[in-house]
DNA sequence: GCAAGGTC
């Protein structure tokens, strides 16, 4: 009999590995505690291939090592951070596990055998080779072999016993070459940018800034562009009109609303056109009634990324509180591990089994029961997301409860998602049924889902207006949609980004679990993006992941793409350094310079214009955008949309003491202008001390002949829309379409409409 | 005082 040492990634795979192992073995497992606490050590007696082995089965807790520049290079100032892109670094076991270490080191030493049983990914491949570090270091004529498994059931389990195969060098490369890349990126940069900016401005969000860390990290800063990207579109968008036509009909059975087919236009004068014909042979044509059969298909079992778009959709609970409930509820034996990419179950899941766990349960237990009533014909066997982690199965409720006493809200609920969505998952789809009507009224279609009518004059025909809207800020699923379709990050690090980006003020959430870039968030990404880096943006980090996916098929050395990359990204990060005036410009804009080390340079940090008229609680400031053009903004951004953007030719502007005495709300200072002579037209001054509030004909003018700063131009009508605050959207167009919208016996000529809009191109 | 990845 030889003495085998069996490592697992975690105690709860130990625990599962060792109780099917022993399952029916002499002597049955005997329990014991290694130096800690958390990972206990299994013994039990097991034959493989014949030989006769008594079997030590621990676990380490994921990574047991961790990297870092040696000691010399570990303090800030202790050299260039560009050094960083070559300073030694080393593995070492950090305090917190050297118990797991001595248990391993004490254990090999009297075993022949090393069984590594670490989770069948990159990640644990590279662990394999940290415990074969420990373990080879303490003994020197260990065998070595990895299991291979990627479910804790007893057949998957023996299986990998007794076809134990060798550790692949390959996927722990690719790991450690990752590992290295992440700390010298992460470290220069973060070491550069903290230094470079935290004392030059005064950053409000920090209590106290001389502990404030301007970190950098492939991960976080892509994320943080997600979200910055997405607030910049809403920045510059500029609503566009468009007019369509509705239609309803009133009966004693309601009213049905018909959508003009052609959806939208945006020329006004074919809209136009269209509606007075409608309104001259207003009888409207049944054409057609289709009815159908609407299915709506159960969702895919549950993931880890899946589980927290829903947490945050239904009950706004941020992917991080989620992940630590659902930890608890695994902890407590609730539901399966709950950290998995895998959306499908494998065939051999007992799911009766789960779903008849449930049938007590006083919501859903009924649900339950007609689930496993073959009468109902209700069970349908689960599709599969095509995603499988070869780990762990999705996650699902592994043990019955009606709520325990311990639980928060935040338990109830997501166990009861987890049931819930497990249910849905072996239920047929929901079937409904639909009946659209496409109507004709003077060769114009229209339809509408509702009841069958033949012939009918509509009680209303209007020709309404409306505008394009921007599409909304992020959620927090649209941001793990974005990081997972990147590859930013892992199932179970995703939310830990998310909320870095919190931590370190780059972000901000609303109730509405919607995200905001800060202005140290904007103002970073500013910098870069000025720089003309896409340091912020995905790529980077899916170029590393596919040298990192080469590295683990073996097609790349690590070496290889360690030296490359690192070439690349340090002449990247001494440019950066050449280029700070561009970091240092894109903080200007959002922050004053601090006057603890600069001394005279003075800046006030936003310079308030007027209060805001849309939303009537904050003020709006004066502000350059990122491109250099100028727009009055309102500080409630994002609550409050209201902007006003100025002209094009504006070189300088800022705001004077002087008020204007007749726009409201006020006060509304004075701007003082000064326009690009070459841009501005004949007869106008370069300089100019203009009001914002809507009385300045200069303003209006300028803004009709050369258009506004905002980004995105187009050749659309230069309008008073630009010079109306935004938000506040175009009173006139409103009380427009109010007048037009009456029924249509009344009487609307083009004429009476063309009065109403001189100013519109018709 | 820096990263991201395991997991407790």
């Amino acid at each position: 009999m030889i003495n085998v040492l069996n490592v697992a990634e975690k105690p709860s795979v130990a625990k599962s590995v060792a109780t099917i192992l022993s399952r029916n073995q002499q002597h049955g497992m005997r329990v014991r505690d290694g130096r800690s606490r958390y990972n206990k050590i299994f013994e039990f007696n097991y034959v493989i291939n014949g030989q006769p082995c008594h079997m030590l089965m621990t676990s380490v807790t994921g990574h047991l090592m961790e990297l870092d520049f040696e000691d010399r290079f570990r303090k800030w100032h202790s050299c260039d951070p560009a050094d960083l892109y070559h300073a030694p670094v080393r593995k070492y076991v950090p305090e917190d596990k050297i118990d797991i270490k001595r248990t391993l080191e004490e254990e090999a030493r009297r075993c022949q055998w090393l069984i590594l049983w670490l989770d069948c990914d990159r990640e644990g491949e590279n662990i394999a080779f940290e415990v074969m570090d420990v373990c080879g270091a303490a003994n020197h004529n260990l065998t070595i072999w990895r299991a291979r498994f990627s479910a804790l059931i007893d057949r998957e389990i023996h299986e990998a016993a007794q076809n134990l195969i060798s550790p692949n060098q390959c996927f722990s490369d690719a790991v450690d070459a990752r590992q290295e890349i992440d700390l010298r990126i992460g470290a220069s940069f973060t070491r550069f940018q903290t230094m470079l900016l935290r004392d030059k401005f005064v950053i409000d969000s920090a209590q106290d800034d001389r502990n404030l860390v301007l970190s950098y990290g492939p991960c976080q800063f892509p994320t943080l562009g997600f979200i910055v990207e997405r607030y910049w579109e809403i920045q510059s968008h500029e609503p566009e009109e468009f007019w369509t036509i509705n239609c309803s009909h009133k009966s004693d059975e309601g009213i049905a609303n018909f959508s003009w087919m052609r959806g939208h236009l945006f020329d006004y004068t074919s809209a136009v056109i269209l509606y007075e014909m409608c309104v001259q042979e207003p009888t409207a044509t049944v054409m057609k009634v289709h009815q159908q059969e609407k299915r709506k298909y159960p969702p895919h079992p549950l993931s880890t990324i899946e589980l927290e778009k829903r947490a945050s959709r239904y009950f706004r609970m941020s992917s991080e509180l989620t992940m630590k409930v659902a930890e608890d509820l695994y902890q407590a034996g609730f539901i399966s591990y709950p950290r998995t990419e895998t959306d499908g179950f494998s065939s051999r899941t007992d799911l009766h089994t789960i779903v008849r766990e449930q049938q007590e349960h006083p919501v859903w237990g009924s649900y339950a029961q007609r689930l496993l009533d073959p009468g109902t014909e209700l069970w349908r066997n689960p599709g599969s997301g095509g995603h499988d982690d070869k780990a762990h199965p999705p996650i699902h409720p592994t043990k019955f409860s009606a709520g325990e006493s311990a639980w928060s809200l935040d338990h109830h609920r997501v166990y009861e998602l987890v049931v819930r969505h497990f249910l849905a998952c072996v239920s047929q789809p929901a079937i409904g049924a639909e009946t659209i009507v496409e109507i004709d009224i003077a060769g114009e279609q229209f339809s509408a889902s509702g009841r069958v009518i033949l012939v009918f004059l509509p009680t209303t025909l209007a020709l309404d207006s409306g505008v394009t809207r921007p599409p909304p800020l992020l959620s927090e699923a649209d941001l793990l949609s974005c990081m997972d379709k990147a590859g930013i990050g892992t199932d179970a690090t995703m939310h830990d980004h998310i909320k870095k980006l919190l931590d370190r003020f780059y972000a901000t959430k609303d109730t509405n679990t919607r995200f905001s870039p800060t202005n140290l968030g904007e103002a970073l990404v500013m910098g870069y993006d000025d720089m003309g880096y896409e340091l912020w943006k995905p790529n980077l980090r899916s170029m590393m992941e596919f040298d990192m996916k080469q590295v683990s098929m073996g097609c790349k050395r690590k070496a290889e793409v360690l030296d490359t990359c690192l070439q690349q990204m340090k002449a990247c990060f001494l440019d950066a350094r050449v280029n700070k005036v561009k970091l240092l410009e894109a903080m200007a804009i959002f922050f004053g310079r601090s006057d603890r080390y600069g001394g005279n340079d003075h800046h006030v940090a936003a310079e308030i214009v007027r209060p805001c008229g849309l939303c009537q609680e904050s003020n709006m400031v004066l502000r350059r955008s990122r491109d250099g053009n100028f727009m009055v903004g309102c500080l409630g951004f994002p609550q409050c949309r209201n902007a006003i953007w100025l002209p094009g030719p504006v070189l300088e502007a800022t705001v004077s003491t002087n008020i204007c005495n007749c726009c409201t709300p006020g006060p509304v200072y004075l701007i003082q202008f000064k326009f690009r002579q070459l841009e501005i037209p004949p007869g106008f001054n370069v300089n100019h001390l203009g009001c914002i509030g809507g009385c300045d004909e200069t303003l209006r003018q300028l803004i009709e002949i050369c258009g506004t700063g905002s980004r995105v131009q187009g050749n659309k009508v230069p309008s008073q829309n630009c010079a109306v605050a935004r938000g506040g959207s175009l009173v006139i167009e409103r009380s427009c379409s109010i007048y037009i919208c009456r029924s249509f016996n009344s009487k609307v000529t083009m004429f009476g409409i063309k009065k109403l809009f001189p100013w519109h191109r018709l």
